[in-house]
DNA sequence: ATCTCCCGCCATATG
DNA sequence: CATATGGCGGGAGAT
């Protein structure tokens, strides 16, 4: 019945070319492909423009809807006839053609983005399987995955309703916190840790399984996330029903949210949807078949442009991957953000963030250790932060009440922004429950003005709260570094900081600190340092021509994963068991430093509870207790694996006193943006200027642009999202090709000021370079002030270590490889 | 050969 | 019971 293609191809291809003898035999693409290939990036784009297009996609449709074949040719014939050489031309309905993300670029086309939310809009699914010349099949598939995002939902027998993106923020905010409290991160650790494992297969030894803290933990048969507004429809209440699609396409997009670098393999993906209900089975069948449903899935939410297709490369070569491109989705702080609201009277929970954690509650019951306790005077500034911030977006325009509700984020969709006050009227009597979440959206201001932001940091008990530094992640690149300033002791105390690397540094020998903590902290990082130390072993060449001076250490690095792999429980257990301690009476901190925040993900293992010490992350994190001064010096190749999990960069911790300051803005690494462009001003530079100019670093009236380095100040409660860090990923999008060099710097005095070029200069060295075009650059981000050779702050030691002349050191250097397709 | 993933059988759910 | 949904995996086009 549907037009074969192989007959009208081959059809095709005999009337062009009747000399040729090779009747039914798949004719060689060379064929027609050389004029114009019809499937190059260009003609995709031709495609869904047109796909886009009613009236284009209408021709196209009734184009298709030939079924006889000799219309097709002869249209055809004639395009190829009159038109050698034009890019266009439909070709037979080719295997892409009918494929699941060009059909839904045709579903989406049919709804606005945002439909009025005055009237529903319906989608019947006989007129959409008719129009679009589908299998009613395709449609569920499509269908499912959005109603995954609630972007529909399910009315009746072949009647849906049409939400369009109204519902995205919520969705991907609660999708993101369940993601987080199913500890998705430890699990993607856990599996790439056992595929570490796998390479060095010849150990037996102590295989201490980590399973033991995790693989009991979970269990929970993850049910359909729903939200307030959006529950399922119909009857189909009945548990059971949520199978696969749906709830496996929110998990995959879990992972995006919580995993730093967002980017997710295929593989790791189909392990974890699969492992949640019985570990580790490698059975092969069921594997493969996850592997197509999130095929499936991952063309769906392509077309949705949330997520994108690329490449991740590590030694075992390269293997399909997506990198979410949707929104940022903020962490949310309800508690602060529930108190903020002007209600006084304590009204419950809002219906949103109530649903979540009944839900989460659902999901992970086990050790649902909800009720955080922050150090209090992280709490104080996170909340005075938060509450600036509230203020200052909603400031500028009316003063609107933002609900309790957690969207009041930054501006994450610039393009959308100017929809939501449309929807920031909750919707009359259709749901009344939902009307407080229908209104949370209440015009979030644009664009956050520096001014307001520094004022209300300088409101911040900055000098009399304990260092937190604030972390802004960058939405889109893998980096983010945090600013640990520390004005007057930083002094005195990098002094003591040897920028060796690999060299342990036990904390008390720095600051006499005689708590116990210490002492831990000491043998931890000790132990950890030893390991690290006492690696050598010859290493895999790979990407060593990039960075030839780091060849002697690339085996260290080597040995270091797989021997932080083993060890890791060790350490996490050990860290646990201090964690208390540590996390009352902590009183050293990171100083004077950019502390790449790369891939500290180990302390968070088994660690669900430490979520709230967002700002003493860095103190709990056994990464960072790991004294270690300096960098582990690391090489091309060992930055391409994502998440390595025993890849560490071990900043040096030092003690400080308690009343250090702590403003940490952090500045995310450029690298990756060459196409985020389209950033806005944003709070981050605010808070980047404020810190600078505080300290000195900058003279009072000159402003850091952020973007695109510079990002929003989240006061992040969830460490994980900081700390995991994609430094180390080499991912593969397109024939973009970079590969940078960070280099950081510590302050080791008062910093001199700085001009704004040099500063700027700093930043992005690379800036001035066409951003879209592939190439390599290598910068370095902040040289010492008034180093000398302040082009060539990297250099390599004798022993391979890298370092710079004065105190400056580290920085790993990090290749990354994108390439699209 | 590997990566993608379309197609459509057929078990279930729904009405 | 007739349909609507939607697991599932073979196997073929794309690379």
């Amino acid at each position: 019945k549907t037009p074969l293609k192989q007959a009208a191809t081959s059809q095709l291809v005999l009337a062009e070319r009747p000399s040729e003898s090779q009747p039914l035999t798949t004719p060689p693409k060379g064929k027609e492909a050389p004029p114009a290939d019809p499937w190059t990036p260009t003609s995709n784009l031709k495609m869904l423009i047109s796909a886009a297009s009613p009236e284009i996609r209408s021709r196209e449709q009734r184009k298709q809807e030939t079924n006889s074949p000799a219309d097709v040719l002869q249209e055809k014939h004639s395009l190829q006839e009159h038109f050698l050489g034009d890019e266009y031309e439909k070709s037979q309905p080719s295997r892409k053609e009918k494929s699941l993300g060009l059909l839904c670029h045709k579903f989406l086309a049919r709804y606005p983005d945002y439909p009025s939310t005055a009237q529903k809009s319906y989608i019947c699914l006989d007129e959409v399987t008719e129009e679009l010349h589908v299998e009613r099949r395709r449609i569920y598939d499509i269908v499912n995955v959005l109603e995954s995002l609630h972007m529909v939902s399910r009315l009746a027998r072949n009647r849906y309703i049409w939400h369009g993106k109204h519902n995205l923020p919520q969705t991907l905010q609660a999708l993101k916190k369940v993601g987080e409290e199913n500890k998705y991160i430890e699990q993607i650790q856990l599996i790439k840790k056992r595929e570490y494992e796998h390479e060095f297969d010849a150990d037996g030894e102590q295989k201490e399984e980590t399973a033991s803290s995790l693989g009991s933990s979970e269990q929970s048969e993850m049910p359909f996330v729903e939200l307030p507004g959006v529950e399922f429809h119909a009857a189909s209440v009945n548990g059971r029903k949520y199978k696969s699609l749906r709830v496996m396409s929110q998990k995959f997009v879990m992972l995006f949210l919580v995993s730093t670098p967002q980017i997710v393999s295929l593989d790791v993906a189909a392990k974890i949807l699969i492992g949640e209900d019985q570990l580790e089975d490698l059975d092969k069948s069921k594997f493969k078949t996850k592997i197509r449903r999130l095929y499936d899935i991952a063309n769906v939410l392509s077309s949705l442009k949330l997520i994108k297709k690329v490449h991740v490369t590590e030694e075992r070569g390269r293997k399909p991957a997506f990198k979410w491109t949707g929104p940022e989705v903020l962490p949310n702080s309800q508690d602060t953000k529930l108190e903020a609201t002007s209600t006084a009277c304590s009204p419950p929970v809002s219906e949103s963030s109530r649903s979540k954690e009944h839900c989460s509650k659902n999901l992970f019951p086990s050790k649902g250790k909800q009720n955080f306790t922050r150090h209090s005077s992280l709490i104080k500034l996170i909340k005075s932060i938060e509450n600036d911030r509230r203020k200052i977006q909603s400031a500028p325009t009316s003063p609107v009440k933002i609900s309790t509700s957690t969207y009041q984020s930054l501006p994450v969709f610039p393009s959308t922004i100017a929809q939501l006050p449309a929807i920031s009227k909750p919707q009359p009597e259709a749901q009344p429950k939902t009307a407080e979440e229908m209104q949370m959206k209440g015009a979030p201001e644009v664009v956050p003005k520096p001014e307001p932001i520094q004022q209300s940091l300088g409101v911040c008990p900055v000098s009399h709260s304990s260092v937190s530094p604030v972390i802004l992640p960058h939405p889109h690149s893998g980096v983010s570094y945090a600013i640990y300033l520390q004005p007057s002791q930083a002094h005195t105390v990098t002094t003591y900081s040897p920028s060796f690397m690999l060299q342990p540094l036990p904390c008390a020998n720095v600051t006499g600190i005689n708590s116990n903590n210490s002492k831990v902290l000491n043998k931890i990082t000790t132990e950890e340092g030893d390991n690290q130390i006492a690696m050598a072993e010859p290493t895999k060449p790979l990407a060593a021509e990039e960075r030839p001076e780091m060849k002697s250490e690339t085996s260290s690095q080597r040995c270091l994963k797989r021997s932080l792999a083993l060890q890791e429980n060790n350490l996490i257990k050990r860290h646990r068991s201090d964690k208390e301690s540590l996390g009352t009476s902590l009183t050293f901190f990171p100083s004077g430093y950019l502390i790449p925040f790369t891939h500290c993900t180990h302390g968070n293992k088994a660690d669900s509870s430490s979520k709230e010490k967002a700002g003493l992350c860095s103190l709990q994190h056994p990464t960072y207790t790991s004294p270690i001064t300096g960098v582990i010096p690391m090489t091309a190749s060992e930055l391409k694996t994502v998440n390595i999990p025993a890849f560490h960069i071990t900043p040096l911790n030092i003690m400080l006193a308690p009343n250090s300051i702590a403003a940490a803005p952090v500045l995310s690494n450029t690298c990756l943006n060459s196409s985020n462009s389209n950033s806005v001003q944003n709070p981050g530079s605010s808070a980047l200027n404020f810190m600078l100019q505080h300290i000195g670093l900058v003279p009072a009236g000159v402003q850091v642009p952020a973007n695109p380095v510079v990002q929003h100040v989240p006061i992040s409660s969830q460490p994980e999202n900081i700390i995991h860090n994609s430094g180390n990923t080499n991912v593969q999008e397109g024939k973009v090709r970079t590969n940078c060099t960070l280099a950081v710097a510590e302050f080791t005095s008062p910093p001199p000021p700085l001009n704004e070029s040099h500063f700027l200069s700093s930043l992005q060295p690379s800036a001035p370079k066409e951003p879209q075009e592939p190439q390599a650059v290598t910068e370095n981000f902040f040289r010492t002030p008034g180093g000398p050779n302040s082009g060539s702050s990297l250099s390599a030691n004798s022993d391979g270590t890298e370092r710079t002349s004065q105190g400056t050191l580290y920085i790993p250097q990090r290749k990354l490889e994108v390439s699209e397709d």
